[in-house]
Formats: structure tokens, C-alpha cells, sequence
DNA sequence: AGTCCGCGAGAGAGCGCTCTCTCACCCTCT
DNA sequence: AGAGGGTGAGAGAGCGCTCTCTCGCGGACT
């Protein structure tokens, strides 16, 4: 009731300062920074007793102030650029929590953090963009999976730095990591050839996707220079239910079929189903491989042989890069191009 | 070769402040930053002319500025606290990955965002927690998934504004959300009694585990409620692996098994393969009920029934708690119980 | 017509830190 | 022994913004 601020008397305990700190350690400001921050050339005698005043009167570094003098933040965007309205349901995808793994432990090495954003609208592309131009991360990590995404494009005129998870799709002179999705598709192709298979199928992703587009294409050649010329395609949009209903569509094409490669697990899951459903057995009657080897490729009877890309790799370089480039805004564009690997397992 | 750095030269185009707009404008600093900040007080003429200004000589605010003297960031440290050495994996599943997306989603409304931490380690914890004394957060939301995490409690006593999801394990005067684990498993119980299951059994969690103690005691409490007094019961780790051991347990303790409800949906699929592996049909013989509605109930054959649980808007709302608690320091800490819904499908 | 009130605008004081520049000192080399 | 170089410490100038305080003006009320 009568409590009064009586901003006189009340001497107001403010947080402790650097300039706290020296005044206590008897040294000047700038002694303090520096030990504060690590730098080496302080005497050994300054920078305990400059130790000891932090720890008796208990400060604590602001980092706005620090960031405002050094224009550094210690901070990365990591841009998840869905499709437009693909809102926050894109996150229950492991792909991007393995993203956000490597990205993390890769920059809390370096004692820095990444900030998530999510891009699926003009407003939040935007965000995200004045985010790193308003100071508030050194620069962006852009995992774009749709075709002609505009966010890499925004971010190269606008100067931010920037390296991308997967290749741009109209080619942009920026640094990515990207998998060799042709490479996959082949190892799935050698794999299928060396089982015997002769009547071979590949449920291929979205037309637009230049990752889609490789692993289709990739496949094909592998088919061909195993000396089998035609593939049967059918198309599904990386969902189980496509994969489905691609397989059943395949079967009645070719019931002769005797291998298969979907361009994802999640398809190849759907098509399991759909081959055990019209009882061929896998992989007696019919070799299936997938790609990605997410969770639901180890889950399956039999479990899927499939692809796997080192997502958690993949995000730690890309970081990496990130890094080199604020280290020096010289620092060329650069593609850095992974190998997937065959893992395998019952299916094939 | 003889590029000259001629420091009083160069004009040096220095990026412009809130200073050039009030001087482009014709105005002062501070009508300037109302403005920016969208206060209403300010006369629209001169709202425009500094709109004007801002455009047209490209002004973007700082952020670090800005938080210096506002002392807020308007960014929210995400703390994933596996346990000890879990790493950068843990992103994998797509548990974090919901509740990442409920919690960005939710602040971006407010424009504001999360910075994601990893805490697996005594280091990682103290990182965790000085980013937010250092006011590089607002405040804290604190994801642990392993009992005795003392994460919570460093918080609180450092007195930083945080919020978690799930009750810690030592009760603490801190606000969190949860799910109400034992509804979920009475859930269970109740669907399994009403399919007749008289020889019931189920797959728990780890035994430290809140929410694995939670679902094995509703479970049971419910089943009793129903008639059926005992419960077999096997233990697993939550993996798909376990899932398949303690099935087989079970099924050589309790041939005559008709009903089972598995901790989670990762030891659902072990048990529902385990079974199909000892010539049980699903539902037909065992009926079978999950935890989670993950990914995986929906890839099986037959389709896992299963109990889902609102991970994004308990995330959402665990993030709102924290910005209440930031707009009200004096906020009491509050529990939030989540109910859990029956999601059916194939396998009951 | 005079006074009071309310509201919009400007002035200015920092927020806490980094970093360059300068200086003092000591050691080494000639 | 003198000059030069190297190293560590201090001084001080900001970084760009927010926010309180003050002031001036116009309208309403007496």
C-alpha cells in the first residue's frame, strides 16, 4: 500500500560492470576486457586478480553491449525455408532436426549458437533476411528443399552472408553443400544389377526438385551402363501414401518387375506395402532400396536397404563455411559435394 | 599491387542510423524511434516523412543497440537437455523437432525467436545458462527428457525467467507443461477392455522416468478399474529394439496374451514385429497400443493405435507461459496438464 | 478571457563494452 | 652505453539506440 519508490535512498544494487571489475581488480578497463576475453598478453599476476574480482563480485558480460562495439553476435540464422504455409509441421521431418544437430554441435565448438527461423511465407523470408541485416546474426545457414525458393537469391543481393543446404535451383554464385544424389541413385542401380534384376522401376520425387531430377537421372545411366535401357517411372511426391499408390500403378504396368528404387524411404515404405499387399515377396520376388535411411527404413519387415546421406556432416560443414566466409568476406563461392553411402539391409 | 588504404580519403559509406533518418527527415532521434517502433503518439505527417526517410536512404535499425538499452532481445534460448554425452543425435527425433516448431511458430507471431541449445553436459549447461544472464535470451525453455536433470534448478536459482517441458523430477516452484501421461495410458486400458482383452500386458519405460512411471501406474490403475487386477509387465528403453526383447518376454511368460500397450510407438513396432515373428495377428490375436503417434504408427502394417499427445501446442503454450513471466516478473510458477488423445487405427 | 490539462516533439543522458592509440618500460643488439 | 624494438597497460572515444524529462501548444472548462 505505501510501499514508495524513493529513487534517492534506494542505493539500487545495478549489475556489476567491467568497470566494476577493474575498479575492484585495481586495473583499467581495458585490462579487464582482456581478460575477459581470453587475449594473451596480460600479465599472469593482473589476470588473477582480475579473475578474482569477477568471481567476488559476480559479473557477467553483456552481450548487446559487446555486440554493438565488435558488430558481432556469436549468432547464425538457420533459415528452414519450406514451401509457402508449410508452417511449423516441417520440423516433425528428422531431415531437419539432424540439420539443426550438426548445425549446433558444430557451432557450440566455437561457442556460438544458431537461431532458427522459419521461411515459408514473403513476411518470414523477410524476417529472416533483416534478421542477419539488423545485426541480430552474423549470417544465415539457408536449408531450402523446394525449387526456385527466392530466399538464397534475397540473401546474395543483399550482401548477408549466406551458404545453402542443397544446390540453388537457378544456379546462384553461393557456397552449398549439397549430396551427389546421382551418385546414390547408382549405388542403388549397382546394387539391384548385381542381384539380377533385369525389369527395373524407380518411383522418382517432384519434377522440380533438381535433387528429385538427380536421383531419377542418375539412376537411369547406372541402369543403362548395367545394360539395362529401360526403367519404368512413376512419380510420387516423397509421402508414403505416393509411394503406394505409384507401386500399384508400376504393378500393373510391369508385373514382371523385379526391382525397385524410390527416391525416398517414405515411398519405398508405401511401395512395401503395396508389393506385400498384391503378395510378392520382398526381397525374393522383388528387390526394393530407398533413400535418406531415416527411422522408418529401419522399422520395416524386412528392413529397407537404402541410401544414406551424413546429414549431421553435411550441416557441420556447411557451418563451417559459414564461418570461413565471415572470417573473410573474400572467400570465393564453393560447392562442397558429399557421397552417400549404401546401407544395407533386408530389402535388397 | 598498389591499392592504397588511404583511411581520410574514403568517405567510407558508413550504414545509416537512426540519426540520418531524424536528419533526412527533419525531425528529432527520438520521433524517429517512435516510429520505428510503431508508437501510435507521433502525427501522421511525420510518421510519413520519416517512413520516407527510412526508405529512401535504406535505413535498418540495430539490433544490439537496441537491446543494449531496452535489455531485451527478443529472442528465447531453447535448451535441449539430453542426457550426458547424447549429442547432436537427439535432433533426430522428431520429438524435438515438434516442439522446435510449436515454439518458433508461436514467437514469430510476437517477432520474436528461439536460440537452440544443447545441454548434455556440465559445460553445455553452464553455456546454456549464461546465455541468458548475459542477456543474449529473455528467458529460458527448458526441454528435459531424462530424470534428475539439474538444469531446472540452476535456473532457478540463478534466478533467470525459464519455463519446462515436463515436470522436473524433484518438484520445483517452476512453471511447466506437461501431458497427462496416466490419462493417455487409462486411454489405452480402457480401448483395450472395451476390444475383451482379458490377459493384458504392457512394455514400459525407464523406470526414473516421470512420464514412464505415469503411463505404467495409469495404465494399471485402469485396467484394475476394468477388472483386470494384474498387468504383465516388461521393461524397455524407449528404442524398437527393446520393444521386440520385452515382447518375446512376455510372450513366453503369457502365451495366452490378448492385449498390449507399449510406453511408446518406437517399442510398439518391436513388439508388433516380435508378435508377427511368434505367428500372432495384430489386432486379431494381440491387440496392440502405442505412445506418441510418431511417424512409424502410421508406417506399419497393420497401423498402430496409439495415444497422441499435442506436442506443438504445448510447446506454444510453454512458450506464452514464458512470455507472461517475462511481462510480469511477479507471475506464480503454474503447471499445465495437456490431455491426450486416442488415435485409432489398425492395430486395436 | 484566463487557466488547466493533455498530448506530441525534442533534448540529452546514458546502456556496457571494444579497440585503437599512446605511453612507459625493459630487453637486446650493436 | 645508446638506440631500437617489442610488449603490456591505460585512456578515451565512441557503437546506435531507448527513454525519461521537459517544453510548447491547442482545446476545454470555468
Amino acid at each position: 500500500m505505501s510501499q514508495i519508490r524513493s529513487g534517492a535512498m534506494t542505493p539500487a544494487r545495478r549489475t556489476p560492470t567491467l568497470e566494476d571489475v577493474a575498479r575492484e581488480a585495481g586495473v583499467s578497463r581495458a585490462t579487464a576486457s582482456r581478460v575477459v576475453n581470453g587475449q594473451e598478453n596480460v600479465d599472469a599476476g593482473l589476470r588473477l586478480r582480475v579473475i578474482d574480482a569477477i568471481a567476488s563480485i559476480g559479473y557477467v558480460p553483456n552481450a548487446a553491449a559487446a555486440a554493438l562495439v565488435s558488430r558481432r553476435t556469436g549468432t547464425v540464422a538457420l533459415v528452414m525455408s519450406g514451401s509457402d504455409g508449410s508452417a511449423g509441421q516441417a520440423f516433425a521431418d528428422p531431415f531437419f532436426g539432424r540439420i539443426i544437430g550438426g548445425v549446433v554441435t558444430c557451432l557450440r565448438d566455437r561457442s556460438m549458437r544458431a537461431t532458427v527461423q522459419l521461411a515459408d511465407s514473403a513476411k518470414a523470408r523477410n524476417d529472416a533476411l533483416d534478421l542477419v541485416r539488423r545485426g541480430g546474426a552474423d549470417g544465415a545457414l539457408l536449408v531450402s528443399t523446394h525449387a526456385n525458393d527466392p530466399l538464397p537469391r534475397m540473401f546474395l543481393e543483399a550482401g548477408v552472408p549466406a551458404v545453402l543446404f542443397a544446390r540453388p535451383s537457378p544456379r546462384l554464385p553461393i557456397s552449398y553443400v549439397d549430396l551427389a544424389h546421382d551418385q546414390g541413385a547408382a549405388l542403388a542401380a549397382d546394387r539391384l544389377a548385381a542381384r539380377g534384376c533385369r525389369t527395373v522401376a524407380t518411383i522418382a520425387g517432384p519434377a522440380e526438385l533438381p535433387a528429385a531430377i538427380d536421383r531419377l537421372t542418375g539412376f537411369e545411366h547406372a541402369m543403362e551402363a548395367h545394360g539395362v535401357p529401360y526403367v519404368h517411372v512413376a512419380r510420387g511426391n516423397f509421402t508414403a501414401e505416393s509411394g503406394e499408390r505409384a507401386m500399384t500403378a508400376l504393378l500393373a504396368t510391369a508385373p514382371d518387375l523385379d526391382g525397385v528404387f524410390a527416391a525416398n524411404d517414405l515411398m519405398a515404405v508405401g511401395a512395401l506395402r503395396a508389393l506385400q499387399l498384391a503378395g510378392r515377396s520382398v526381397p525374393d520376388d522383388v528387390a526394393l532400396i530407398g533413400f535418406d535411411d531415416s527411422q522408418p527404413a529401419q522399422l520395416t519387415s524386412p528392413r529397407l536397404t537404402t541410401i544414406s546421406q551424413p546429414l549431421e556432416a553435411m550441416a557441420a560443414r556447411m557451418t563451417e563455411m559459414l564461418l570461413e566466409r565471415l572470417a573473410d568476406s573474400a572467400k570465393p563461392p564453393e560447392p562442397q559435394i558429399f557421397r552417400p553411402v549404401l546401407v544395407e539391409r533386408e530389402s535388397a
